[in-house]
DNA sequence: TGCGAACCGGAGGCCATCTCCGTATGTTAT
DNA sequence: ATAACATACGGAGATGGCCTCCGGTTCGCA
C-alpha cells in the first residue's frame, strides 16, 4: 500500500500542510467548511487539494486518523482499570464529549458505522469499531450489557445520544445523561 | 394573524402550488433539496418563492405542518385505546417512522426540541411538545416512566434513535428495536 | 375601462465545488 | 552540472445553488 515511488518533496510538504490546516478548519467550521478555504489558507491552489484528496470526506478521514486511532487505543486503557460495564460507559462518554469537541468527527464515526455506505472500511473505522466490539464483549461476558446487542448497535446509539444533546445545547452537557439512560437499557 | 387584506389571487394561487411541490420534492431529495428546482417545478420565479417564504426553513414549515399536526393528533387517539406506557412507544414509534419516510420533516422535528435556536416556537413545534408532554406524564404518573425526563428529553432521544437508525439502513428496519432499548432505559 | 397597488419573473451577484491543462519544479541519469 | 522526463502545481473557469432587486405585468376595485 505504500507508495512504490516516494513522494515528491513539494508533494508531501504541501499534504502536510493540508492535512494540518484542514484538522484546525474542520474543527472550527464543521465538516463542512469550505475546501478552497483550506486550500488558500495551507497556500495551495485548490486543484492541489483535489488531487491529494478527491472529495471531502477523503480529506476529513485523513485529517482526523490520529484522533480516531487514540480514541480506539483509549478504549485499552479504560479496560485496564475499570470493570467491563464502566469501561464501556466511560468510553462512550469520551467517544461522545470528542464528537461534539471536535466538529467534523461526528459524520467520520457516522460513516464507520454505516451499512450501505462506501464499501471500502477506512482503517481507522476499522480500529474504532474493533475497540467497541472488544468492550461490548466484555460487557457481556460479564453480564453487564444484554447479549443481543451488537458492538455497531452501541455505536449508532452513541451516535444517537450525540445527536439528541446537540438538539439541547452544542456544548455536550447533556451527554451523560442521555448516555446513562441509554446504559440502563442496554444492561437489559 | 390573519392578512388584513386576502391575498391577491394569483398570489394565493402561487403560494398553494409552491407548498404542494415543496411537500414533494422535500421528501423526495430531503431538507437540502435546490430551492430554485422548486420554484422552477412549481412554474414561477424564484423571486415568488422568497417572497413568500424567507428561507428555507420557513418553507419546511409550511410544507410540513399538516403531517406534524396530525403527528400530534395521533397521540391523543393513541392514549385513548392503550395504557400511557405503550401509548407513548407507539406514538414515538410512529414519529419516528414518519421522520425516516418523509425526508425533510426530520430537521424540522429538530429544531423543535432545540434550545438555543430561533426564538420564534412554531405553532406545530408547540403542538408536537404538548403531545409529548402529555403522554410523558400520563407514563410517569402510572410508573411506567421514571420521573426525573423531560419530555423535551425524550422526544430528543427519539430523535437521536432516527440518527442511529439512519446509519444502519436508511429505511428505518432498525426504529423499533433501538426504541424499546431507549424505553427500557426510560422506565427507570 | 382605467388606475394604483400588489405581485411576478428571472437576470445577476455571490460563493462553493470540482476539473482541466499550461507551466513550474523536483528527480535521476549522464 | 545539466539535460530531460515525470510529477506536481495553481488558478481560471464551468457548473450549480442561494438570494436580491427592480422593470414589467396582473389583479381588483371604482
Amino acid at each position: 500500500m505504500t507508495q512504490v515511488r516516494p513522494m515528491r518533496a513539494d508533494a508531501r510538504r504541501n499534504y502536510e500542510r493540508l492535512l494540518k490546516v484542514a484538522a484546525e478548519v474542520f474543527a472550527e467550521h464543521g465538516e463542512n467548511a469550505s475546501l478552497d478555504d483550506i486550500a488558500k489558507r495551507a497556500g495551495v491552489g485548490s486543484g492541489t487539494l483535489y488531487r491529494h484528496f478527491p472529495n471531502r470526506r477523503a480529506l476529513l478521514e485523513a485529517a482526523y486518523t490520529d484522533r480516531m486511532e487514540a480514541l480506539a487505543a483509549r478504549a485499552g486503557e479504560l479496560a485496564e482499570h475499570l470493570p467491563p460495564g464502566e469501561a464501556l460507559m466511560e468510553w462512550l462518554n469520551e467517544l461522545c464529549a470528542g464528537t461534539i469537541q471536535v466538529r467534523g468527527l461526528k459524520s467520520l464515526l457516522g460513516s464507520a458505522v454505516t451499512d450501505g455506505g462506501s464499501a471500502a472500511v477506512t482503517a481507522c473505522g476499522a480500529s474504532i469499531k474493533g475497540a467497541a466490539a472488544r468492550l461490548v464483549e466484555a460487557a457481556q461476558h460479564e453480564g453487564a450489557l444484554r447479549a443481543d446487542v451488537e458492538p455497531v448497535d452501541v455505536l449508532r446509539l452513541a451516535h444517537g445520544v450525540v445527536s439528541a444533546s446537540e438538539l439541547a445545547d452544542g456544548q455536550g452537557r447533556h451527554i451523560r445523561r442521555y448516555l446513562s439512560l441509554l446504559m440502563e437499557g442496554l444492561r437489559g
